[in-house]
DNA sequence: GTTCCTGCAAAAGCTTTGCAGAAGA
DNA sequence: TCTTCTGCAAAGCTTTTGCAGGAAC
């Protein structure tokens, strides 16, 4: 699946966010490579694209791009924020070895807490840590 | 409950940290405030107590608990790491406007997720955000 | 006497801010 | 033309590191 500029552009415009070349690209990194990058891996893989992109405007746009609700902000204790397009609700595993960070499904919609009755729940996170089978074959 | 210096001490020596005075203080503040504190709240408070007491002390000091395993760290995207004295596995909910935590009983020990069957889960965490009931009744 | 701990100062790393020039509507 | 965006430089924050003096065992 190839998304051209069109597309992108239109994406970016259902969440009125203006199609700078900048934004598209970026966009376009983050539909193609469903990682959870921070933004110095954003702004490295970027770079050989366009040359004059600068770390500020990756920042900018990822903060644009959050406060929209294009993508999300990851919970996920680490020095640095990551990000997620998938915006519907999913667990999230970091190995504790190689730090990558896999999506998995889990219900917690239909979780019923009884001491949060009278609280507001807007979002709701599930941070599983461990170790990845890739790693645990190498310790093994 | 007044917790004494043996006690605290002796807390300590469980899980083989040396009581300096500094460290002692430390734990006391944990145990009684049980507010997950960041590095700053924990070294205003105690500064009173100890005037010459150091935030780097503070940091040595809550690095060398989380590593013996006496608090955690919580996975809480916010500037600053927050910690828990409480061990046992339970949600966290934050509120968006006054950044309050609370604690709250979960059970996600049971939870079997297909996806992650062959990962080594070691630690789960849950955390919820929105608002909390005080801010709740402000805003209306 | 040795080892470990404290705390000052400096450094490191991520993120934000100010601002001038460029781009877009 | 007027507003918005980009990107450089500098600042702001939290956390870590180096190190010398002090405390603990």
């Amino acid at each position: 699946m190839k998304l051209h500029y069109k597309d992108l552009s239109s994406r970016l415009a259902e969440y009125n966010i203006r199609p700078s070349i900048q934004r598209i690209k970026v966009l376009d990194y983050l539909v193609k490579n469903q990682c959870h990058p921070n933004v110095d891996q954003i702004y490295k893989d970027l770079h050989n694209d366009i040359p004059t992109l600068s770390k500020t405007t990756v920042y900018n746009t990822m903060n644009l791009f959050v406060k929209a609700g294009l993508v999300k902000e990851l919970t996920i204790k680490d020095n640095e924020i990551h990000y997620d397009i998938v915006t519907e609700i999913h667990g999230h595993f970091k190995c504790d070895r190689c730090s990558a960070i896999s999506n998995f499904n889990v219900d917690i919609e239909s979780l019923v807490v009884e001491e949060l009755i009278n609280f507001k729940i807007i979002n709701r996170d599930v941070y599983f840590k461990g170790l990845c089978p890739k790693c645990l074959l190498n310790i093994n």
